[in-house]
DNA sequence: TGTTTAATGTTCATGTTTGAACTATTATGT
DNA sequence: ACATAATAGTTCAAACATGAACATTAAACA
């Protein structure tokens, strides 16, 4: 019995995978560097595009989106409240949930913020043709939709 | 001048990135919870499964292959080593390198670990056929490519 | 109605990640 | 050889994420 015929790595999905990840983690950090000039942090981007794509939703549903804790997310609003990027107001008819909204300056910010994030991705993807990026798009949302309910 | 149609989400490139991202959160954070009864983190089998592959690697070598700094390196191996995974050895023609090597309850607690690591792979992918599932770690790793030198 | 159960958001203690200074060792250049 | 640069690893403080316990409010249901 030859143990290394059962490595992973000789396993075309499991190199593929790390392949995926790898690339994930490099363009993470490259964003994290593009955006430090507007003072601002991949996770607390992503709040933004969440709340222009969603106005008015819950904290609740926010972590749900990003895929973190509710506490996390009660720590991540505050730089942005202070900063004015965004409104916290509670709703009227459920006083447990606040409605989160940006401000006219959050907007504009993330407008800026978008700039830089679609060129980093325009970069990354140049590589690739139209269809092969849809079928890459079409491939994650799958997994994303098996790993979801598990 | 319509906004939206410069909106990123407009964007195939941009969307199909998104769920890329979203795919790889959701399977490091199952992954994080599967490993959990081996009591290991998803970053301590970054480790183990580095030094399998490399043995005798620097801490800065590690520190570079898992895109990370060298002090996470640091504080990280203490607990591996406590643990007696792995063994790290001071370089007999440089003494500032310390040279890592797995022992053989490291290797064998990270044959566990491959297990379900790579089960969930498989679960991940299952729906992806060969062809595709190669040619999406094909642009993976151009991806990485054209970031890493950025 | 009144009691129990569930949901939203916060707090807090814990563990992780990061980057800048620091020590020790080696390489480079004069 | 000697001074200077660069490199490997560590330390430390600050930022960050996490999950459990908690307060408040709403929903379920008896």
């Amino acid at each position: 019995m030859n143990i290394k015929q059962e490595l992973p790595w000789d396993n075309p999905r499991f190199r593929n995978w790390v392949a995926v990840a790898r690339a994930c983690h490099v363009l993470e950090r490259t964003l994290a560097v593009k955006l430090a000039p507007l003072d601002l942090k991949p996770a607390q981007l992503d709040v933004l595009m969440n709340l222009y794509r969603h106005p008015g939703m819950s904290q609740h549903d926010l972590a749900r989106k990003l895929l973190v804790g509710r506490s996390n997310i009660t720590m991540l609003l505050p730089q942005l409240e202070t900063r004015g990027l965004l409104r916290r107001e509670s709703d009227e008819k459920d006083k447990r949930v606040l409605r989160l909204n940006l401000t006219e300056a959050g907007e504009a910010l993330l407008m800026q913020a978008l700039k830089v994030h679609m060129a980093l991705i325009e970069k990354a993807m140049s590589q690739s043709t139209p269809e092969q990026c849809d079928m890459i798009g079409e491939q994650m949302r799958k997994i994303y939709d098996v790993l979801k309910e598990a």
